[in-house]
DNA sequence: GAGTGGTCTAGACCACTGA
DNA sequence: CAGTGGTCTAGACCACTCG
């Protein structure tokens, strides 16, 4: 009754103890230790019951004591577990209410990943603008980007958003095609929240991680006109990769913002 | 012979129970409610041995099991205590080993801080130049960020950061005067490794977090001049506010980056 | 082999939430 | 009040480093 434990069906597993002689496999090359503590085993398999939509996001998680019986491990090791998912931000822990399914979609801090802050005032409060939202076959950088096949599909969409009626950030947003099959323009701009919860609710797409790369770059023309800037302006370029699941890149985000008015914050340690 | 365990010289802190009674204290204001746990009471205690320098940058700390004895604590207190050190970068674990003291001396990644990345190649193995080093005092808005009275002295350190023989990085550095008494050019020019290194064994200074404000500008003509690019030229403007323990401010920097071969990364979640 | 940090367990108790 | 996450403990054992 103690043989199966929860880990069962991972291959890099334990029988019944943690650590058995035969979790050093194969020291062939000198390389991969292969060592899998049981908490990331753990871990691993909670990551895989978020993935496949077990929970959907904002629901609470079985509690510590019920996912510690179904895999057959003490609390300490899944609350050590779901402390790993809760720092990055994949669960949310409320004392004397549960864990729950992080969401983009009802968060009070809207817009988790804008790092965009006005010189005067508080964050968010920003208004969006759709220009246009097309479907058309990948270009060749967004393809290798998202590590799509060379004629795949892409949706491509644009849009401003404004602050107090001034256009301050222009995106040109790309998204595998077969992801996001019915995007429109429409829904877009029927949505309210962050478009992120769109994603998340109408098309199961959950935004992880993302990294972004920045630059300064003058305004071409269209940019100029968009932002409503003379040409050549310095702009701020924020290109933007975000991942779900298995560090799957699942859009490319290309943003130009204004920092006359506003700048982008980050933290250092 | 348990009636003081560690904390005894912590205000808001417990006699021998981590939770007494009394640790709800004056519910006035409904407003407050001021309990902590043991854990972060220990890792208050660590921080000001780390800050009253009783052991150096690079040193080892005393193990687990030591400082559960000191603090009279078990080590899974101990180790929780650190756990949350280790991931503010104050201290680095090695198994094994022991536990250090961080320090920007020695890291084998340079410029902990320094997000540029070049398009092509690996980060870092950038070139230093001085341009000079002055005694003054304090500009109004750097005594303001910089938290020093008026008519205190600052340092004002200016220098180019070259990439492949061409300049990429151009800094403006303040820093309190009373911190950096004997600070010089010379020195400067002759100190092997990254500033904070040099800050942190010559002058007692060690940078543990930062907060940058970025921004796209227009190049000026003396900044057009020394980054070697036409006037107007857009350029990506860091601002960075450095704090030591106690989050006191310690170093204001103004960069400018040139990002035509290079860009500022940063990782969201 | 001794010493370090890392994992895992089991149990007690506390703080917070909501019915 | 019961149920949740949060803290603290004590002890066992493992993985890594170094002399």
């Amino acid at each position: 009754m103690d043989a199966a434990r929860a880990v069962c069906c991972n291959p890099a597993m334990a029988a019944s103890t943690p650590t058995p002689a035969a979790s050093r496999p194969a020291e062939g090359d000198g390389d991969a230790p292969a060592f899998s503590p049981l908490y990331q085993q753990i871990k691993a398999l909670i990551t895989r019951s978020l993935q496949s939509g077990e929970w959907r996001p904002g629901e609470a998680i079985p509690s510590e004591i019920e996912l510690a019986a179904r895999f057959k491990v003490s609390q300490g090791t899944v609350r050590k577990a779901i402390d790993a998912l809760a720092d990055e931000n994949l669960v949310v822990r409320r004392q004397g209410k549960g864990t729950f399914v992080a969401t983009h979609a009802e968060e009070k801090i809207q817009y988790r990943f804008l790092r965009l802050t006005p010189d005067t005032g508080e964050p968010g409060g920003m208004e969006r603008r759709f220009i246009d939202c097309r479907r058309m076959r990948a270009p060749l950088d967004i393809a290798r980007a998202l590590e799509l096949k060379a004629g795949d599909t892409a949706v491509q969409v644009r849009r401003l958003l404004h602050f107090l009626e001034r256009p301050v950030v222009l995106d040109d947003i790309w998204l595998p095609g077969h992801l996001f099959k019915g995007l429109t323009a429409e829904r877009l701009s029927e949505y309210k929240g962050p478009m992120y919860g769109l994603f998340e609710t109408e098309f199961g797409v959950r935004m992880i991680r993302a990294e972004e790369q920045l630059r300064a770059v003058a305004a071409d023309a269209a940019a100029s006109e968009l932002l409503q800037l003379e040409v050549g302006a310095p702009l701020l370029s924020v290109e933007r990769l975000s991942r779900t699941y298995g560090d799957k890149p699942v859009e490319l985000r290309r943003g130009l913002y204004n920092t006359q008015a506003h700048y982008y914050r980050n933290e250092l340690s």
